[in-house]
DNA sequence: GCTGCTTGTCGTCTAACTGACGATAAGCCT
DNA sequence: AGGCTTATCGTCAGTTAGACGACAAGCAGC
C-alpha cells in the first residue's frame, strides 16, 4: 500500500483548551509565547507529542505542566492540520478540551513566559490558529453541557444546585429559573449524588452539597435556550 | 519554544468511515489490503497526507479517489495516536466519517486491491486499529442523527418521508411509528422542502418528494430510544 | 429576639409535546 | 370492483416544560 521510505514527515503538537468558571466568566488558560513566531503573543498551552507516547498521553502530559493538575476531563477536540498554519514547518496539531473547577493560579509552565486565565470574552488575537481552536472548544463545551455532566467538571468536588447553575448561567450566557433548574438538575438520575452535607458559602439558606454521580450522558438533556 | 530541528517526525494519515443504508442494513466502505502489514485484511479506505495539502482536503481527496463521488458531508472522527498501531512505524492518523446515499458500486481504489461496502454487523476483523475507528465512526452516526438533519445525507436528492424513516430505522436498528414520525419530522422547521411532486416508488398510496432543508440543527430532536 | 434580606426547596398550574393508535386517502394487483 | 399496500391526518391520555407562588432557613442590624 505504501512503503515506509515515501512518506513526508510531520511535527505533531498537541494544544489543550482548558476552560474554568471564575469570577462571573468563562475563562481559558492562556500562555504568553516567549520565543518566535509569534513571540510575546498569547498561545494555547500545548507541545510536542513524544517518540514513545500516545497522543492522548501527550495532552495529559502537558496538561500536568501547564496547570499542576491531573485527573481532570479531557477530551479530544479536533485536528488542525492547514499547511502553512505554522511558518516554520508542516505541523499538525491535534486539540484537546479540558474543563476545570476554579484551580489556585497556573503555575508559569516549564516553557512559557506566562500563564494566566483570560475571560474568553477578552481574549484578543492568538498565535497560530489558536483563535479558531479556542472558540472551537467553548462551542464544544457549551454544547456538551446540555446533554452530559461536564459542567460539574467546573465544580469543586462537593458543589450546590446553585452553583452548577452558575456555571450553566456563565458558559451559556443566560439566566435560568432556580426552581426549575433545582427541578430538572436533580430529577436526573445519577447526575448528583447527596453528600448530606449542606454550605451556606453563598448566603441565605444553606444549600445541599452534592458529589457528581456517575452518569455519562444526562437524560433528559438541559436544553439550552430555554428558561429551564 | 521550540526549534524545528528537535521535533520528532511522525506520519499523518487519512483514514475514512464511509458509511451508507443499502438492502437494509448500515455497510461501511471497506478496501482489502494488498501489502503487508495486514496483507489481505480488510481496512479503511485512507492514505498518506501530502506535504502541501491540508488534512481535511487530503480526506476529500481520498474520499473522491475511493468512492469516485464529491460533495458527501465529511466531518473529522477523530486522531489515533498510539505508538505502535502501525508496526513500521509512527503514524498519527485523521479519521473522517462521511455519509452517502446508496451509491453504485465502489470502484477499486488506484491502490487497494478491492472495495466493497459491507454490513457493519458482518465486520470482522480489521487491519490497524480500524475496528475500533469503524465502531466510533458508527455510534457518532447514530447519535448525530438525532440532532442533527444528516439522516438525509443517506438518502438521494429527492426522497419520501418513509425513506428518510427507513434510514433511521436501520441505523438505530429500532422501529418507529410511521404517523408519529412523519409528525415529527414534518414538523421541524427547515429539515424538509416539499418539492411539489411524488412518487409510489415504495408501492401504495404515492408519497411527497422533500429535498434536504437548510436546517443544521433540528430541533425538536428526534429521540433514540423511543417509538417516535 | 425580632425584622427584613438573602438564597434554597417544594408545589401548582397551564401549554406543549409525546407516544399509541384509529381513520381515511390513494395508489397497484388480480 | 375488491383487497392489498403505504401515506397522511386526527384524536386522546400521560408527561413534561416553563412561569411563578409559597415557604424554609440561614444572616445582619438593631
Amino acid at each position: 500500500m505504501y512503503s515506509p521510505s515515501d512518506f513526508p514527515p510531520f511535527a505533531v503538537t498537541v494544544d489543550l483548551v482548558v476552560l474554568t468558571v471564575r469570577s462571573d466568566a468563562l475563562c481559558a488558560l492562556l500562555v504568553r509565547r516567549g520565543e518566535a513566531p509569534y513571540r510575546g503573543r498569547w498561545a494555547l498551552p500545548g507541545g510536542f507529542v513524544q517518540v514513545d507516547e500516545s497522543v492522548d498521553a501527550a495532552a495529559v502530559r502537558e496538561l500536568a505542566e501547564e496547570t499542576g493538575v491531573s485527573g481532570l476531563h479531557l477530551e479530544q477536540l479536533g485536528t488542525y492540520g492547514e499547511p502553512r498554519r505554522d511558518p516554520r514547518m508542516r505541523v499538525v496539531s491535534v486539540a484537546y478540551l479540558a474543563l476545570a473547577p476554579d484551580l489556585p493560579v497556573p503555575v508559569a509552565g516549564t516553557d512559557a513566559a506566562a500563564a494566566s486565565w483570560v475571560p474568553v470574552s477578552e481574549v484578543g488575537a492568538l498565535a497560530f490558529d489558536h483563535a479558531r481552536i479556542l472558540a472551537d472548544g467553548v462551542e464544544r463545551a457549551r454544547a456538551k453541557l446540555e446533554y452530559t455532566p461536564l459542567g460539574t467538571a467546573f465544580c469543586s468536588a462537593e458543589f450546590t444546585v446553585a452553583e452548577l447553575r452558575r456555571v450553566y448561567e456563565i458558559v451559556w450566557g443566560v439566566s435560568l429559573d432556580p426552581r426549575n433548574f433545582h427541578r430538572k438538575v436533580t430529577g436526573v438520575e445519577g447526575l448528583l449524588v447527596p453528600t448530606g452535607g449542606s454550605t451556606s458559602r453563598d448566603g441565605g439558606r444553606p444549600a445541599a452539597l452534592y458529589r457528581r454521580g456517575d452518569a455519562v450522558v444526562l437524560y433528559p438533556p438541559l436544553v439550552r435556550a430555554s428558561g429551564a
